[in-house]
DNA sequence: TCAAGATGATAAGACGACTGACGAGTTGCG
DNA sequence: CGCAACTCGTCAGTCGTCTTATCATCTTGA
């Protein structure tokens, strides 16, 4: 809260900021974060577009295939796997519970946990989706070369790994 | 665009789904919407840490440049400027009307319009911001060189340049 | 001129995400 | 052993985003 005189930007020579020309529209599309929600807009909107007959979101798709993978996990250990909130998690986890597709079970010792399984739907559902999780993996791509979604990947892995520590929750391959 | 069977129709014909193999979570990692949703919650994790002392949001941050740069905008002349829903754009704006960097008058013709000015106090807030969004920007792009930065905003662009039409909210430069 | 259509705004609901707090449970250490 | 510190799950609150629906208003065309 510095800013309380009436006088807006006052050329302060003293100021150790560099001058920063006003913000304009041109500018803002040119940042890195407008670019990057707009990019992630994008992918939603293809994946859902895409598993529209399964009325999943990504997020649903990435749990399940989280607990195929490695079932008996708790919801830590799934948040942490893929880099969610223990409250986003808490939420994800609790709708696909309701829709029949995962179980919670109390942990035989620990009862602060809830082992959470796949159930014969929830299986079901993760391997019929794949094709169609494929395709908006394409579709998404499909503007860019080979070469070229190789070096997207490659700058995001980047970007990711310098900053994953700045993350409140950092992405962690569990039970290494 | 009309799925109403119980699985997925093949759209192509011609590009016949092949096999596709179990999703892993190392296949899920390399997925470019997982990469973008992590780069994306970076992006806003930066710029509302830089930006903490000011209490505002990187989309709120949007509709103050925006109405900065065109004032007298209505909602839906924002909404399409920064590619927002218009539905989320009369909640952000309303938030901002809130607190007082903006008001809403009647259009003097068309009462079917607000139309947007910012107040003083949010005219200053803008100016205020803009080094500490500068900061952001920077910190983000870090842990590239400046080539690699260029290169990743190019790919971005690419993507974001044909996938436009897919998004139900295209971005549209006003008044142009 | 009046009904039909287009447009702006809002409401409601769902989902994802983060913060902060809290209770129950577990563990470690003095 | 007992208490402190930690962990797991949950809840409440806030925010952003999208969808669908509805309402008010404006414009247009028969």
């Amino acid at each position: 809260m510095t800013a309380s005189s009436p006088f807006p930007p006052a050329p302060h020579p003293a100021d150790p900021e560099p001058r920063v020309p006003p913000a304009t529209l041109a500018s803002l599309y040119a940042r890195p974060g407008f670019k990057l929600r707009r990019a992630h807009q994008i992918a939603l909107s293809v994946f859902a577009d895409e598993c529209r007959a399964f009325e999943i979101t990504s997020t649903q798709y990435g749990i399940l295939v989280a607990l195929r993978e490695r079932p008996g996990l708790d919801q830590v250990g799934v948040a942490q796997a893929l880099g969610l909130d223990r409250s986003t998690t808490g939420m994800v986890v609790g709708l696909l519970e309701g829709r029949g597709f995962l179980r919670r079970d109390q942990h035989a010792t620990d009862r602060r946990r809830r082992v959470l399984t796949l159930t014969e739907e929830g299986a079901r559902l993760v391997e019929a989706i794949a094709p169609a999780a494929e395709r908006a993996r394409r579709r998404l791509l499909a503007p860019l070369s080979p070469e070229e979604a190789e070096a997207l990947a490659a700058l995001l892995d980047r970007l990711l790994g310098h900053h994953d520590a700045l993350v409140r929750v950092p992405l962690m391959r569990p039970g290494d």
